[in-house]
DNA sequence: CGACCCATGTAATACGTTACATGATTTC
DNA sequence: GAAATCATGTAACGTATTACATGGGTCG
């Protein structure tokens, strides 16, 4: 699968839960995938015009002057299946922090501790936005989209937990390491 | 810091710890820093003449005709801390597994459970791996650099647990999905 | 002497972001 | 009627991968 379809993937999706626009698609995006997806605009309009002329998706006239709905369409319905199917491409891993720390001696140890202290923050940041959602996700009406979300949201607390407790080790260890 | 600035930083600091050939380098970050970083072919050569252009590495005749062994200059050594005390640029999270988790309804819980048992097992595999790493790493002679490479393999260690924990939630969960 | 590894480098291609240009509609 | 938001689209730029081309050295 190529990393082009990736895109594809994720703009059928979306729209199988509800036809938008594509400024509405990459809010739906930003808010609801963030945590684990990205689409910027300049990828957003290109793959709507590409869809549309291979017939997976269908335009109609928004409310707005100029404005175009998307939707699926039946052949777009079984692309979506097709592309759900195949192989998942991960990008390849690049890790800032994970780096510096690697080499950490070049930094010293007292850096390195507010490295791991900013990665700590942002973890506990992650893990209340993380309860902001799921106590939103419960108390909407049940659909079947519900235990799948739960499952997204229970995997950004486990990660965001997991990064808080290896934080906390690491600080534990520099603190033994000689500036 | 530019993205550019991202390989460079990788480049510097991996030659900080010994001088090598760019062969040698992209086996090194593949071996080393594969778990959180990734470099090719196309980047590090073009990457290698930049710095070398720039006065940060200075090649010199390697063993094998043709072949020449970078290493960091003076100022080479100054860029690198420069880089490593800049902000790290994260890579946009784009994660196959979550994003087909999160429109799981349209693959069903049975291909949704293969894709929960997939990332378990990978994440078995890189513990597996870690502890091989962990116990190499703890035999040899310690240096300046074995407590920052045990903190990034606890990282990886927290991570992948986090991975299964996650994953054996979300397989009793799905349990209760119907079809 | 064939296979394999070490070693370098480039060209084609794809991927993706950012910034810019443009304008309609709503809200205060 | 000014500001904010909705909405579309493209051009420029930078980033990165992959595949290919090339050849020396080593080992069986």
């Amino acid at each position: 699968m190529s990393r082009a379809a990736q895109t594809d993937l994720a703009v059928l999706a979306a729209l199988s839960v509800s036809p938008m626009t594509g400024y509405a698609l990459r809010e739906a995006i930003l808010t609801h995938l963030g945590a684990f997806w990205t689409e910027s605009f300049g990828q957003i309009y290109p793959t709507l015009t590409s869809l549309t002329r291979d017939g997976y998706v269908s335009p109609q006239p928004g409310e707005r002057a100029g404005s175009s709905v998307y939707s699926l369409t039946a052949t777009g319905q079984e692309r979506l299946i097709e592309l759900m199917a195949a192989p998942a491409t991960e990008v390849p891993p690049r890790n800032g922090v994970l780096l510096r720390l690697f080499f950490g001696n070049v930094l010293g140890a007292t850096a390195c501790r507010r490295l791991v202290l900013q990665a700590r923050d942002r973890a506990m940041a992650q893990l209340a936005e993380l309860a902001r959602v799921r106590a939103e996700t419960e108390n909407e009406p049940p659909s079947v989209h519900t235990p799948y979300w739960m499952i997204t949201i229970s995997a950004g607390e486990h990660s965001a937990r997991a990064t808080v407790s290896w934080a906390d080790d690491a600080l534990k260890s520099l603190d033994h390491v000689p500036e």
